[in-house]
DNA sequence: ATTGATAATTCAAATGATTTGAGTTAATCC
DNA sequence: GGATTAACTCAAATCATTTGAATTATCAAT
């Protein structure tokens, strides 16, 4: 239950399965490389690569991309990712409906597909993930066979391979090892997760935390959750429920910051003055015409994330940190300008490279195609990850 | 600047060295314990095994401990760690003084050291250095070709290397590779860190963590810090500079938290009352007296640290809190007892195998044996960690 | 007391992956 | 046009692990 990674002996073919990641992850990192210049990278001889290349080319996860001379000497054959050379599935289970996506070698979603559920026990969601699994790869035949994993995101908490306990949203899911029951039915590896954690990786796979290693992300699902990327490896804390940081009790308020700063909390905000705002489109349209109430809401609701972003900067010291999720991209972009940052942060720098808050994707898919993301981080060897 | 492993090819030197610190920590972990057993846990082979302890009984690493019969076949031989094996040194340069320790591969100190500062620039703190390196070694003189490396602490903040920018206690050491200077003085590998991570290590090598993998521990220094140790390693942020919780401000009061829990919180506190409370022994005495201004003051901080404890447990979801710095143990234990925690978080678990809270190591050197157990914990092959 | 099962350990050979070193190719520089 | 530079290839060497057979020591059952 408690999430550890046992260390492991090292061996030759472990060694091989690293390198290969590895060298996967530097041509993703550059978009088109040379041999020479990952061996560089890597600190393993050109030979090594040249041997690792020739496998990959010939399982169809690289492409030769021609020469690039660049100076003296002979020009460096260039590589670069084959899109349709590995697939990963991303899976979220809500409680009233499930969204799967499907995403190439790039991070590119060449299938999304939803459907609604009635009961959520497990046997019925197995039965609905095994039916869109097939439409997705009929979608995208070439997939069939190049399938790297799925992640599955689902309302925790949970312990590292199931829900456990206390109120989760799903019934029946309670000591269910999830992982096992997913990855047998879909035939494939399978990573779990939470919904902030997804999303943070789906920024870093093909967002605005491209490159960057060390981040966190403000997610806007149901409450507010927190998705912790450390040396490009998701932070998931002992028990895997690391990131509540909506459950963070605010001192004077009497209340938790997610009272002040989630979906729920425009909503109810919004219901006491008799509006409705069930999804997100009514919540932009409320926003363009600068709703009294909303803009009221707004005001606290940067006061919280201001709060929030100081407990974050100064507890995790990030490059930056993201926002985004289950929120109109207008409202996001207010959030993101008008949210005060304390001077008095590890984070206040005078040349960062980065702002120190950022607006990441928003809608409803995020949380999905990032679960997808999480298979494509591990295959692209990311800097801290581990022989299995 | 920015803290970030580099991802590093594997070859079969890196994969010995990388074993060779696996079996060293399966054997820490175990006290004593046999090939056979080593190598499932590793997913080795007792050849390999074999052929690494063979080599690390050479190196004068471990000693055979004779053979323990536990069931049927061939008892397996039992080997140990050899505290004389290797030493870890570990100083820490305050503003007014520097201390030193010299660890033996088991964690115990065999030698401790202090001197007292007049200037801090550089070149006055490295010759300090020097002389207590040579002083200690002469206590020791074993230790002398046995040197695994020396952790270094000092007050931040700082870039991986060194100090930089932004006002830190020390002079002159702005923008200076402080890493490089130690490493070159001392002729050792040298890991630098602020004071709490290298107490949370302390904890890990030889403390209340021992076995833990995931920890939070609230160091009281002369503010408040945080150390934060994540599947065995620390996690340091992008910039080296996580764990200031002390810094986060508490919205109702228009302070930061440190402002009701640090040492410089009781003296200021103590201060306004017309009371003197210089040292760690002069709070146990009003501490046993149970003076009012101090238990008024224990009041706040227990709130205080309630909502530090909210923050970290549902940003980190760690196994537990531990406690500990600059505080006698009997207030670091009235703390721990009458510290309330809230049921609303994620590790208000039932049946959780640690307390939410416990005390660690207290007092003066905590910080500096630590900075010595950075260098034993890598030296251990703590789970994450990575080949050089 | 003898015999068989069990488990740790060793030995020697095989395997797998990387490295080494010599040679080839194709650019730029002078 | 020749020298230099750099990427790349080929074949052999190296290193560490694995494999499989043999050895040793204990427990359990006959």
């Amino acid at each position: 239950m408690i999430v550890q990674t046992k260390p492991k002996g090292s061996n030759a073919e472990r060694s091989r399965y690293r390198n290969r990641q590895a060298v996967l992850g530097q041509v993703r990192e550059a978009g088109a490389i040379g041999r020479a210049e990952i061996a560089r990278a890597l600190s393993l001889t050109t030979q090594t690569v040249s041997n690792i290349i020739a496998e990959l080319c010939h399982d169809g996860m690289l492409l030769e991309k021609g020469r690039r001379s660049v100076g003296r000497g002979l020009p460096a054959m260039q590589y670069a990712l084959n899109p349709k050379g590995g697939y990963a599935l991303g899976i979220e289970v809500r409680p009233d409906a499930i969204f799967a996506a499907l995403l190439d070698m790039q991070g590119n979603a060449v299938a999304t597909e939803r459907v609604a559920l009635r009961g959520n026990r497990p046997d019925a969601v197995m039965d609905h993930v095994s039916h869109l699994q097939t439409q997705m790869l009929d979608q995208e035949p070439v997939a069939r066979n190049r399938m790297l994993g799925a992640g599955v995101v689902m309302p925790g908490p949970f312990g590292v391979t199931g829900i456990t306990g206390m109120g989760s949203d799903l019934t029946g899911w309670q000591e269910i090892d999830a992982e096992a029951l997913f990855a047998e039915r879909l035939g494939l590896p399978v990573v779990l997760s939470n919904d902030a954690n997804a999303a943070a990786m789906a920024e870093r796979i093909n967002g605005v935390a491209q490159g960057i290693a060390s981040f966190a992300y403000l997610y806007f699902g149901a409450g507010l959750g927190l998705g912790l990327v450390h040396d490009g490896q998701l932070v998931r804390g002992a028990y895997g429920n690391a990131g509540e940081i909506g459950h963070i009790p605010i001192p004077g308020l009497g209340g938790k910051l997610e009272d002040a700063l989630s979906r729920l909390s425009v909503q109810s905000h919004l219901r006491r003055a008799g509006k409705e705002a069930r999804d997100i489109d009514m919540l932009d349209r409320l926003f363009q015409q600068r709703d009294p109430d909303l803009m009221a809401w707004l005001e606290t609701a940067t006061t919280a994330l201001g709060h929030a972003m100081a407990i974050v900067e100064n507890i995790f010291d990030p490059q930056a940190v993201v926002l985004g999720g289950a929120m109109p991209d207008a409202i996001l972009d207010h959030l993101v300008t008008r949210t005060p940052l304390t001077d008095l942060s590890v984070s206040n720098r005078p040349h960062a490279p980065h702002p120190r808050l950022i607006r990441g994707a928003s809608g409803r898919m995020t949380a999905t195609l990032g679960a997808a993301a999480l298979i494509l981080n591990r295959a692209l060897g990311a800097p801290g990850s581990n022989v299995h």
